[in-house]
DNA sequence: CTGATATTAGTACCAAGTGCTAATACTGGA
DNA sequence: TCCAGTATTAGCACTTGGTACTAATATCAG
């Protein structure tokens, strides 16, 4: 049976949003409706026809040939922190992020968030990363989801330093664990005339 | 003076090249010429028409934005290497590299070309990182290079083990140092049945 | 001046639409 | 049950940026 026209229209722009070069034609054989109905969902929705759209696309990665996206500000998703305390953040490996042969996470994402997480939970300007020791205990998988917890262990203020231990887990099981020594900067004192 | 039919298709290659937007009409009033005498230089060179351009362009861009995120096979460029002896290898530090603050680079990218470098140069199927312990001696910016160079250690067959210590270094002066204690998989014995 | 090459013109057609009008279907409430 | 209002479908003219093809002119070289 027929969706409502509610569910259709949401249908409808997820469809195109995972794949724009989708005709009207086409959406109107996938959904059941005639061709006439996709139009009027289009309008209403104010999404473009197929050659804007895909006029899009193509001017946006004409734009942005220079920059190919690095690794994000933080790598996994915070859930839960307390500054200068704890922290806690979550990874979802993905095809992209493993080896190829056999499907392993490559160790330096599962460090990127580590060490991203620790960044984080300093309650500085910044912090920078000192030394750290790793222990890459089991193979992580793609599909697995890795939430890794950072516990501030000590600090030393005299210096501008912390410490930091994060342990990964998937399913409750250790992957990871890091120790990391911060440098931090909180002092404006040297900052840039900006 | 209209130039000759040779000179005119060299500029329009070169123009849609520049520019893959443009229209045949556009080309036309560009050269002076009329749009079938552009239309036959599409044919002749055979350059695809506007859409099919950009549908090209489109599906680039498309196809990158989904594999762009993760970091590449090898971080930074391999420039030498000696299978189970050493290697270097290049990484460009690039604004997106680096914490918009203080254009200082981002830990994970220095462990990241060092830990691929790491697994690129034992000679094994595949080599997954055990431990590791790093320092990270001095901060590096946005539009320095940076050379790792790894050498292999030790070894311990037995234990399917090697050690490698990456060392990089911005313009002679080292900025990370980091050992890693690998272990290899030589064996296909235990391979999935793909 | 002739023949080959180059250019222009014009027609029919296509895909993937927009814009508009009109007919039909469906659905909820008095 | 009927009626109003919404939803859906249909049909037609028109638009862009072409393809495919034919035919008429220009232009130039020997």
């Amino acid at each position: 049976m027929k969706k409502t026209k509610k569910e259709r229209q949401l249908a409808l722009t997820a469809s195109i949003k995972e794949n724009p070069f989708v005709t009207d034609e086409e959406l109107s054989a996938n959904f059941n409706v005639s061709v006439q109905t996709i139009r009027l969902d289009r309008m209403e929705l104010s999404i473009p026809e197929l050659r804007e759209r895909i006029k899009h696309v193509a001017v946006k990665t004409f734009d942005d040939e220079v920059k190919s996206l690095p690794i994000d500000e933080v790598i996994g998703e915070i859930i839960d922190i307390e500054l200068d305390e704890k922290a806690i953040s979550l990874f979802d490996v993905k095809p992209e992020h493993v080896f190829q042969r056999n499907q392993i996470a490559r160790g330096h994402h599962l460090f990127a968030q580590a060490n991203s997480l620790a960044v984080a939970v300093m309650n500085d300007e910044l912090a920078l990363t000192v030394k750290s020791e790793l222990q890459f205990l089991r193979a992580v998988k793609a599909g697995q989801r890795v939430v890794a917890k950072a516990q501030v262990i000590d600090r030393n203020p005299e210096k501008n330093r912390a410490y930091v231990k994060v342990v990964s887990t998937v399913d409750q099981a250790t992957v990871f664990i890091g120790t990391f020594e911060m440098y931090r900067m909180t002092e404006q004192s040297e900052g840039d005339g900006n």
